[in-house]
DNA sequence: CAGACGTACTACATCTGATAAAGTAATATT
DNA sequence: AATATTACTTTATCAGATGTAGTACGTCTG
């Protein structure tokens, strides 16, 4: 089981590397990351929104009305250009940390 | 300039990774972060002694009173068999968080 | 030997992001 | 019209990080 913790502030993250590919709306963006992470990490839903709200209210991504499926409409969301360099420089930041913490980490005792 | 946010939850276990080599009191862990990692990462000293607080409160390190310098006694901390394994735990997680976190990860755009 | 100084902490308040529990909203189906 | 389904929102709580400030204990200096 992930922490949740060490994924803390990483969440805006890997939802902005989903919506680097494609604009994308609540479900899918869920659905995309227990894919790519073979059902290891679900991100909650309120997680998940509260992620979304937070990188929309900060300029990183804008939503737009979707189409119907079954239910309420979609609201699709798109990376802006801001989002781009947030995502960038969160991954720098990620390499940094993974170096320096890989220092306090042992292979085997 | 790494934020100790980004390694929340992991502060536990870079102080048990130091005290796996030897017994050693607060301000000394702290100098030992700094210099382990050339300075990139100074842990603020609250942070440093509320996560020491917590490893004793969770058993995985004892006290016990050593020698002067100069001003108050130091508190040595030593880790316990309960710390190496929550220490090897954490390192296992870790090792998985990586490896999933990478996925949303790119090198370059 | 009193007061300044240095070392080693402690207390308290605040912030942010994660998350549980529950509710709301819009549309399709029966 | 009632129910189901999808897509969220609201509210409250929690833990760990961290800023500000203060305390405790010892040495050093005049």
């Amino acid at each position: 089981m992930i922490s949740s913790d060490v994924l803390r502030g990483y969440n805006d993250t890997i939802i902005l590397s989903l919506l680097l590919d494609e604009d994308s709306y609540g479900y899918q963006i869920s659905k995309s990351i227990r894919e790519a992470t073979n059902e290891q990490y679900v991100m909650k839903e309120t997680t998940l929104y509260s992620a979304i709200n937070r990188l929309e209210k900060n300029g990183y991504i804008t939503s737009y009305a979707g189409d119907i499926s079954m239910g309420k409409p979609r609201t699709y969301f798109r990376i802006t250009d801001d989002g781009r360099k947030y995502y960038q420089a969160k991954c720098a930041e990620w390499r940094l940390t993974k170096d320096m913490l890989s220092v306090f980490i042992r292979e085997e005792m």
